[in-house]
DNA sequence: CGAATTTATGACCAATTGGTAATTAACAAT
DNA sequence: ATTGTTAATTACCAATTGGTCATAAATTCG
């Protein structure tokens, strides 16, 4: 009908937008966990048969790489952007983990630690994809840092990447905590207050 | 043969000690997970057949259970002795934290930040186990800080159960952020590096 | 010994698992 | 309209899942 929807290829064209249907795959993995997440779920999740599922996106496996692919380009882009709001690099920085700890309170944690934790060890293909993924936040957070130690912000006592890697343990330990308790009160003063120590 | 092995209840004996085939239990699923384990899986860790599992313990379920409420025994009373080892509250605060750490490490991660993600928004029994222990832990880091602000050794400008709830998150984050890395070094820096920050 | 009781074993079960293949439907090009 | 091509749907598959049950084995008690 409109522009979007017009397919060059020839054969019957789709009947599901391919972002779409990885959203929802990407949501049920989220929460239920790999093998926690049935073929049957999945295909009740997109609207989609499992046939459907295999042409367009190959087995379970590899299905969960790609949603899993999914949720770091989506969620790096949606949370990168708050580390640009102001001139700042410390209010950068807090605007930045205040992001990333909205985000994961919403969502019951990180797609990324809940991998790390059930797939990591025993799959090497999650196991380098979430390195990389580690590997570029640390460097986005140690720049920050870096800049805001130049301004004076915060403490010159420890090394940025040092820094920066107590913050991503941090991360990790709310994204993981955060899927235990109701009342996150308690939870969101925690990266308020290693901030506050590197005063 | 021994007084160990004798038992006073008519009918035929129990071929296994229940201890052992816990402990069997309680690493398959440590490390593999609930949904990643079967059945199958845990009667070749044990040596038993499944009948035998569930006249002993119950369902899958039942018997997971109670391999996490032993997890979480074992590993207590292993760790908490060497929190007791100095006088001086801060040495033993750091004992205590090397030696979960060190625990970590050799574990592939903690069992109770394994089951954490993966099923307490799903499984009621298994989030009101982890509570409990979170705030049994918690109220030890807690007593361990406060004594040592008292005596000066860390700085008294945060709550001590607020420097406890930042040490809780670092140790989840840590059991976690180690299922993904073969070389732990950069991360055994992280709860020095918090600590320090308290001076 | 034999009865009672408890445990161990292996056969059995329905349901679900991930995955495949054949058939049908919808489009583009000719 | 026919053909080539791709997608959707359905039926199907072997293997595995968690779980049960009947039976056999090992012990205590009388």
């Amino acid at each position: 009908m409109n522009s979007t929807n017009q397919h060059k290829s020839v054969g019957r064209p789709r009947g599901f937008e391919e972002d779409r249907v990885l959203d929802a795959v990407m949501n049920t993995f989220w929460n239920q966990g790999y093998e926690g997440t049935s073929l049957k779920d999945l295909c009740s999740a997109t609207g989609l048969h499992k046939g459907s599922l295999y042409q367009a996106f190959g087995d379970k496996h590899q299905l969960f790489l790609k949603s899993l692919k999914y949720y770091m380009e989506q969620s790096f882009k949606e949370v990168a952007a708050s580390a640009y709001l102001h001139d700042s690099p410390m209010a950068n920085l807090r605007s930045l983990l205040n992001e990333i700890t909205t985000k994961c309170i919403k969502g019951e944690g990180c797609m990324v630690v809940n991998s790390l934790v059930e797939m990591a060890p025993h799959d090497q293909e999650v196991k380098q994809m979430i390195d990389q993924s580690y590997a570029m936040k640390q460097r986005f957070l140690t720049d920050l840092i870096d800049r805001a130690q130049r301004d004076g912000e915060i403490t010159i006592k420890q090394e940025p990447d040092r820094l920066a890697a107590v913050l991503m343990v941090t991360l990790a330990g709310l994204a993981a905590t955060i899927k235990g308790f109701s009342n996150t009160d308690h939870i969101s003063y925690v990266l308020e207050d290693v901030l506050s120590s590197w005063a």
